[in-house]
DNA sequence: GTATTAAATAAACAGTGTCAACATAAGTCA
DNA sequence: TGACTTATGTTGACACTGTTTATTTAATAC
């Protein structure tokens, strides 16, 4: 099996183990339902990914990957930070409320209540928190910004931020429409 | 069985399964294991929790509960709001890295993540959130504070970005030590 | 063709949450 | 007191789970 059949194996996984998660959280995500979703035997999938830690790990580095190409592709060049991070937040939010349901929401807490996540998933969140502080840094060096904390710290703050309003909004309580940063 | 005896129980059983909970998570409390700290059947605990999610609930709404006793203790009555908020994300911060472990920490994430929260869990929620919202709503209400956001929704961003940043000190990148209001 | 390697499979193990049937203790009323 | 009812605890079982081991099948190299 070439490199990319074998990459292409493991993106078919990832997309039954998404489908199950969305309908039924982590707990629905098991390797037999996933093989009779492929229609191989239960242990198949175990040739991709070592554990179900791993897979599940894979999966949400991948949501990570996605969003942060939404929220890349949102900010506008041609305006100053504070828009740049409006277009962010707004990017982020939409994003979020395009998700299927709640359960693919817990995917983008970028907190680190994993007690080892792979590589692959710290990148993921790396870069996806990168989009922020990129702009943040950008901003600072331009003499257009000027915050209390260091640059990390603030986009984490962002994202926390931003993420907390998505699960406000999803747990009922509308808010959206106002602007927030800091 | 009176009703203290039967909430003496209850906070046993809280108990055990917290501390199989510090020590490995959500998967390493089982009834069975539960049962095995306290020396009784692996069915008895199910006389006093419906279910493992039941079980779980009640032990995230207790800790909500003793997080909200910090929290409202450290406000400072003679100060100004802005003092109070920074008291108020200082208590945060220092009971939830004052947790014994990363795993605890999960448990403060005010976000909706649970599909079915009990409403036990969403009043021990709300209750430790409207620390924030008062401070925030007797500033507004002096004159002394004025966001652009409504009440609940700050006390949610000033939640989410305290738990964001303990999260991100216990994830080894330390921030501490900065102001941070919004 | 055969030999070797990769891939998929089946069987089994130790756990899990949960439920139904059973036993036991406690409390209530005659 | 003794019989009855109710709450509480226990055992055994069921249908799952993640994971490992051995075994078979498919694909490749010579």
């Amino acid at each position: 099996m070439t490199q990319p059949e074998i990459e292409l194996r493991r993106e078919e996984i990832l997309d039954a183990a998404l489908a199950l998660f969305e309908q039924g959280g982590f707990e629905a995500v098991s390797f037999r339902r996933i093989a009779t979703q492929l229609d191989c035997s239960y242990t198949a999938p175990y040739r991709y990914f070592a554990s179900k830690h791993e897979l599940l790990t894979a999966l949400r580095a991948r949501a990570f990957r996605w969003i942060e190409q939404r929220m890349l592709a949102s900010i506008p060049a041609d305006r100053g930070p504070i828009e740049q991070l409006r277009a962010l937040a707004r990017a982020y939010i939409e994003a979020a409320l395009a998700l299927p349901n709640r359960y693919a929401l817990m995917f983008f807490d970028i907190g680190d209540e994993d007690l080892e996540p792979s590589p692959e998933l710290v990148e993921a969140k790396r870069a996806a928190l990168d989009v922020c502080t990129r702009v943040v840094r950008a901003g600072e060096a331009a003499g257009e910004l000027s915050l209390r904390v260091d640059p990390l710290s603030a986009s984490h703050l962002f994202w926390s931020g931003a993420h907390g309003l998505v699960s406000l909004q999803v747990g009922g309580q509308f808010v959206m429409g106002r602007r927030f940063e800091d």
